[in-house]
This record gives C-alpha cells, sequence and structure tokens, in this order.
DNA sequence: AATGAATGAGGATTCATTCAT
DNA sequence: GATGAATGAATCCTCATTCAT
C-alpha cells in the first residue's frame, strides 16, 4: 500500500478528518485513532506525518483559519465600495462553507485550544486582528474615528452571532445573522463620519 | 474527622475550586484529584458528595449560571425605565465577578461542554433563552416589533465581546464593552418603535 | 484492597520485583507491567508510587547499592587489622547475596543505565569512590603509597571478576574470585610500604 | 541510484554507525533508523541486508571482537618472549582504537546483549575463552601451574580496568592501566613457576 | 538496489472510580 | 463522614518490520 507523494494527500486527509472529528464529537477529546481511521490510515501514520496530537489539532486550526481568510479576500477582492467590503466580510464569516454545526464546533474548540496552547492562541490572534483591521480599513472612510469602536462592536457581534449557533437547537440561519449584522452596520452609517 | 452538617460547605468548596481549576487551565482537562485537592479534600470525597465529574462539572456550571441570573436579577429590580432595564442587563453581563480571565474561560469550556452533554447544553440553554427574552421584554415598550431582532443582535454582542476577551492579550475593559453594547442600543432606539 | 501504611511494603517489594525481573530478562527491557505483577499490584500503583520507571529503576539501583554497602559496613566492623580490612571488603564483594546470577546481571544493567542516565551515574560514582577510598585506607598502613595504585588495580580486579560471572556457563564461585584478589593483595603487601 | 557491488560497503557503513550510536547513547535503545540515517541510507535497506536489529547488533559486535583479535594477534607476532607476549595482550586491550569512550560503551551493552541473546553469549564466550587461553599460554612457562589462576586474575583486571573507564568522569588513561595490570604481571612473575 | 510509506503491536502513563478501613 | 490505596481501561506514541514502487 505504500506509495510516494502521498503525504500532502495523508496530511489533507487528517486535517479534514480531524475537523470532523472535532465538530461530531463537540469535543477535543477525540484520540489520534479515531482521527486516522476516519482519515483511512493508521495512527502510526498520523503521528508519523503530524509529529503528534497537538500539531494536528494546530494544522486543522490553520486549515480552518486558511478557508475562511481565502474566503473573506475572495469576497473582499470583488467588493468596490466601502459598504460592500462590510458586506464582503460579513457574509464571509456567515458563508455556508464556515457556518455549518460541525465547522461551528470546531472553531469553538480551538478558542478553548487557545486558552492552554501558546501556538493556537497565535493562530487565533492573528484572525481577530485581520478581522478587526478589514473592518476597520472598511470602515473608516463612513464613519471615521468612530471606526475603530464600531469594529469592535461589529467583531464582537459576529464572534457572537457565531458562537450561538453551536448551541441553536433551531437550524442556523446564515441569512438572519447577516441581517442582524448588517443593521447594525446600517445604523451606525447613518450617522456618517466623526470629525 | 468526619463531621456533621459539612455537606453545603464541601459542596461550595468544590464548586469554586472547579471554576478556578478550569479557568486556570483553560480547560476541562482538569482532574478531580485536582479538583479536591484545591478544595482541601480527597478525590474519595468529590465523588461522595457529587456521584461523578460530570455531574462536578454540571454543578459548577449551575452555579456560574445562577451567579450570573442573580446578579441580572438584582439589576433588574432597580430598573425602572425599558432603558434601566437594557442597561441593567448589559452592565450584569459584564460585572466585576462574571468578567474575569478566570470566569470567562470557564465559561467559555461551558459551552464546548454543551456540545457533548445534554445537561448541560439544558443548562446553556436556559441562560440564552432568558437573555433572550429579558432583553425582547425590555426592548418591546421601545423597539416594538422589531424587539426580537434587535434582542438577538445584543445577545450576540454581548456573548461575543465577552468571548473576545478570553483571547485579549490587554487587560479585560468592562466599561469599553458595555459602552459598545450601549451604543447599538441607542442607535436603534433612535430609531423609534415598529409598527 | 486498599490498605493504610502500604506504602513502604510496596515500594519494597516493587524494588525486590524490579531486580528479579531485570536479572531474568538480563535487561532493563522489562516493563513496569511485568514488574508490578510480580510485586503482586497494578501497573498504576507502581506509576502512584515511584511516578515513573526511571524512578523505579533507580530506587532498585539505590537498594541495590545499599546492600552491598551495608554488607562493607557490616564485614568492616569486624575488622580489626588492615589485612583483615582488606579481606572483608573483598569478601562482601563476593559475598553469597550479592554475587548470584540474577543480581549480577541487574548490576551490569545498572552499569549500562549509568550511561545515559545522570542519576544513575551519579549513583554509582558514589559506589566506585567508595569502594576505591575503602581500600586505600585500608591499604595505606600497609603499602604506604602505592595505595593509591594498588587500590586502583585490586578494584578493577574485583568489578571484572564480578563482571565475568555474568557471562560464566560455569556456576558462580566466589571462593575462586575472593583467592584471586588476596592473591593479588598478598603479593603486594609482601613488598612492603613505599618510602 | 541502485548500485553493484555496494554489499561490502553497505554492512560495514551500518556497522560502523551502530556502533557509533550505541557508543553515544549508552544503549541499545536506537533505533534502526537512527543507525540507518548515520549510515546514509534508509531503514529499509538496512533491513535488508541485515534481515533485523539482532542480526545488526550481533554483526556489530563481531566487528567489535574481530578488531580486538586482530590487534591482539598482531602484537602477539611480533612478541619474542613470554613476558612480550603479556605485554602485547594487555597493550592490545588498551590500545588506542579499543579504549575510547564510545566504544567502551558499546562494549558494555555487547555485555547486556549476551544476557538474553544466545548469539551474544556465545561470541563474548569465544572472545573470554581467548583472552583466557592466550594468557594462560604466555604465563605457563613463566609461573608453571599457577598459570590458570593468575590468567583468570589478569584477565578479570583488564576487564574491570576497562569497564571501569565507562564511568571515569577523568580522561581515560590506557597507560595507567596498563600500568595497574603489569605490576600485578611482575609480582606473579617474581614468584618464579610453580612446581 | 533502494526508498520511505504504512502498519500494528506494545508500552508508559494518566485518571475516573471504587472501596477497605 | 473521610481517606487515599488500588485498579484497569484508555490513549499517545514509538518502532521493527514489511512492501509497493
Amino acid at each position: 500500500m505504500p506509495k510516494v507523494g502521498m503525504e500532502p494527500i495523508r496530511r489533507a486527509a487528517l486535517v479534514k478528518a480531524t475537523i470532523a472529528e472535532i465538530g461530531e464529537a463537540g469535543t477535543l477529546d477525540v484520540t489520534v485513532s479515531q482521527i486516522a481511521k476516519r482519515a483511512g490510515m493508521s495512527s502510526g501514520l498520523a503521528h508519523h506525518y503530524f509529529g503528534g496530537k497537538d500539531q494536528i489539532f494546530l494544522a486543522a486550526m490553520r486549515h480552518t483559519l486558511a478557508l475562511y481568510a481565502a474566503e473573506v479576500r475572495g469576497a473582499l477582492s470583488m467588493a468596490c465600495t466601502p459598504q460592500d467590503r462590510i458586506g464582503a466580510i460579513v457574509r464571509a464569516s456567515f458563508s455556508h462553507s464556515h457556518f455549518q454545526r460541525d465547522v461551528i464546533a470546531a472553531w469553538l474548540n480551538f478558542y478553548v485550544l487557545a486558552q492552554s496552547s501558546q501556538q493556537a492562541r497565535h493562530l487565533l490572534g492573528i484572525y481577530q486582528r485581520r478581522l478587526r483591521s478589514n473592518l476597520i480599513f472598511a470602515l473608516r472612510p463612513l464613519v471615521g474615528l468612530r471606526a475603530v469602536d464600531v469594529a469592535e462592536q461589529l467583531a464582537g457581534m459576529i464572534d457572537g452571532l457565531y458562537l450561538r449557533q453551536s448551541l441553536g437547537q433551531s437550524l442556523v440561519d446564515p441569512e438572519r445573522a447577516i441581517r442582524h449584522v448588517m443593521r447594525a452596520v446600517a445604523l451606525e452609517l447613518a450617522q456618517g463620519p466623526s470629525r
């Protein structure tokens, strides 16, 4: 069964399996064996490629964050006006691929991991700062000095609405979440720029 | 060494130790022995009183939620106007006792626990519904039909700003969080009631 | 089955089992489970008392060294003349309890352990220095300045004859080993003191 | 990349790497991968050539023993008198190539291996018997019937002094060891032949 | 000939839980 | 009521060995 050039394929399979497994269990308490099995390989191989459970988790986190970042970047690239930019960010945050029960649960667990893992904290910090700066950049022309405050407000609302889905008994509804955020944006914009 | 009437004291000590331990570790991966030791007793006794680790966690969660609920209730009881009520809820959500690194981390972990524990999910559901209904009740007179939407918006913002603190490298700043939420409230109220 | 005050008993049983197991296997490649089983307890308990495999090995080594030291001390306490002292040391080195296939094999393995374990090296260093200084002390009155050289010679012979038994197909013969060493001693003493 | 006629080169590289690795680690707990890597090849190839880890160890041992034997043989071939023969054996035992920290550690580990491996024991037995018979042969003309006893004495001293170097914190000093053994020889010879 | 991908058994270690005292 | 001794299942990780390429 040994093949050559399998490394990227194996790694991708493991990352995907990790997210799925965490999402399904709702916990980081998944075993390497479970992950490996879902990815169609032995636990030994998982260790071979990643060196340990921690590294597997971090890789999964990196992947998740990268997917999100790519989604935001793609949406932003098509935005012409500041208003569009804000909409792009919000919509990407609740996009189909990002806004699924499993992924949300994994994301939540990454927040927890960040409490005890230096590296996880670092990764999540990058996400948070990027979201913040993307928002500020888009808001500056519209609300001037209030941009920082509004960005924090919106970032909080995005994260919070996202988080609250992890428990939602009802089906997740991205449109509803998007509408909530955009409503707050509209009200702020209506105030015009500060200074 | 056996004493009578110790049960409530022991239980309280264990609950407190559990929150502290989870908060410090940033994880639910704390051992019963650690918790018991911090509470000044043997692990066996912890089991004796709670029956198992899960029950200890649930008790800690119940306690945390009850504290928060009491804080909200207390604040609400002094509020006269709808506006006051909203302010009371927001302020309670970021109150001193509730808005500390340790407690926030524990809270975050309870969200995670809720993914895999029916009972934890139930408890957290109560919290979410209560927050939502408290907000709706206060908002109804002010924004009419929009109350539900605004309540969800605000609940999301509260949870999100709260959550974002768990990673914040900077010191937690309740006033700033409160200001963000109240600003959104003000803008909504300025629209007047719908219908 | 839990009892109180078992710790010293358990520890002693584990130490004894460790030496027996190493002796029988001829290797440090024995599992904690094997040791624990031979000592009549679970592997978990072995860890509980010693904290890890390394610590178990070190304890076994310490015990072995202590036994030897006690044997030497006892023999020395009854020696009146320098000659007696030398005889006591040599005889203790090949005493019944010390000169058995199992114990010799364990001892040999401790030498190996000392190559990679700082602590084991430390322990063995103590043994070597003590043997050396005991010999020098006894030899000084008899051979004067040559004491150091003769001590090293004898120490080497003792260790070497001891070591060679670990492979001996023939039955180990302490008397023969003792005779070899004492013969070398006699020849040196016949030279009289230097300077 | 496959080449022909590589076998002897590969085998030699592996043997050398094995001794170096064991010497460095101070343990037989080295992996085949480590050895293969040091020898500049894959672990698979190491298995291909030797069939298994045990065989690699045995080959390394055989090589080490052969080197020593060659050294002794070479030295003996230039010895004319029985005294010279003894000196040759002793000097070879502490020759530069043989008396290095790494090699000594490997040698010690081979002693351990001999406890659990029939074949290793066999190899070491050959070494021991050869040393013994070489000594007896050289001693017979000088000490007559005492040859056997003296040979055992000297063999013990050689092995013991060699062994003690493996722990020596001080630099290894072959001259000193040689002097110790030769001193014992001189004293015995001074007694003249028995019977 | 050579690689390194892949497996899977084995072992140290941890920990919730039980229970004799 | 209280302890902590004791168990054993569970998990991470390592590594010899095999084998497709």
